[in-house]
DNA sequence: CTGTGTGCAAAACGTTTGCATGCCT
DNA sequence: AGGCATGCAAACGTTTTGCACACAG
């Protein structure tokens, strides 16, 4: 997602409109790599603005993702979440906390073998990590007893 | 997932109970590859065992998943799917008309960065290829325009 | 016979939509 | 002034739950 200054002028050259609801959320946006869902970006925002609704949220969520300039994820099946990171990257997920942390670097893509490329053509891919982040690693001994 | 056989003996072994509903998904998931959802399995038992409810699928699968015969796969937001494949594989996505396959090609995890690796030990991965099937490609000219 | 499994209906959950009103431009 | 944005409430699709009845063991 591109600077809020630049973000305002994106949206004018395209007759959307600069509300204070929509600046509260560009706002939480900008730089934010905790990846969070509707309902987080909806709870901070109320602490600013307490009349917005969760409607507006997902829907300026919408537009912004149709301009490309943040994508929705999708980590476990129970709801979204949105990145203002667009450029690829990857994920470690604490098999725990669930925390979902960035991974920028760039691996090569892994070689598929070649009866699968016989019937796909890949052109990105992304990665999972899953193991536990500092705080959850050492307190998951029964894990196993689940 | 074991074969039926063992599957009916292990789910004896707990005093859980064999009924034709649960046959009846173990058989539509024994050897499955198709990544199905909770819907595609009610739909195909519906065919051999038409009174099934979606309260049994639902409930049979998470029978299975808590034994580790199954697992639940998240690939979009939309819904859950079931794998009977247990050992860590990896998928390719079209997605153009979103089939899951698998890649049972092992690869060696890449190695995350030192600044990670300080915050986060990883355990295991799953890798998402993204592109397209033999059947889309070539069809795809359109999707720039979405 | 006992208790687990089934199936209905209803609730829960995150998300989307229709519509009247509000307000940015 | 015009039209897009907002917010409410209701609809939506998927999954979960409460409860009475059925049936496997």
């Amino acid at each position: 997602m591109r600077k809020i200054e630049e973000l305002v002028n994106l949206f004018k050259s395209r007759e959307l409109k600069i509300t204070p609801q929509r600046l509260g959320i560009f706002k939480i946006l900008e730089g934010n790599t905790s990846h969070p869902s509707a309902e987080n970006i909806f709870h901070e925002i109320r602490h600013i603005y307490p009349m917005i609704s969760f409607t507006t949220v997902y829907k300026t969520l919408e537009v912004l993702e149709s301009l490309g300039e943040i994508l929705k994820i999708t980590i476990d099946g129970t709801r979204k979440y949105y990145d203002p990171n667009t450029t690829p990257h990857h994920h470690t997920i604490c098999s725990r906390c669930n925390m979902i942390a960035d991974v920028n670097e760039e691996f090569d893509m892994p070689r598929l073998p070649g009866e699968i490329l016989d019937k796909f053509t890949p052109s990105n891919y992304h990665i999972s990590f899953y193991g536990n982040c500092r705080e959850c690693f050492g307190e998951v001994k029964d894990v196993s007893t689940i």
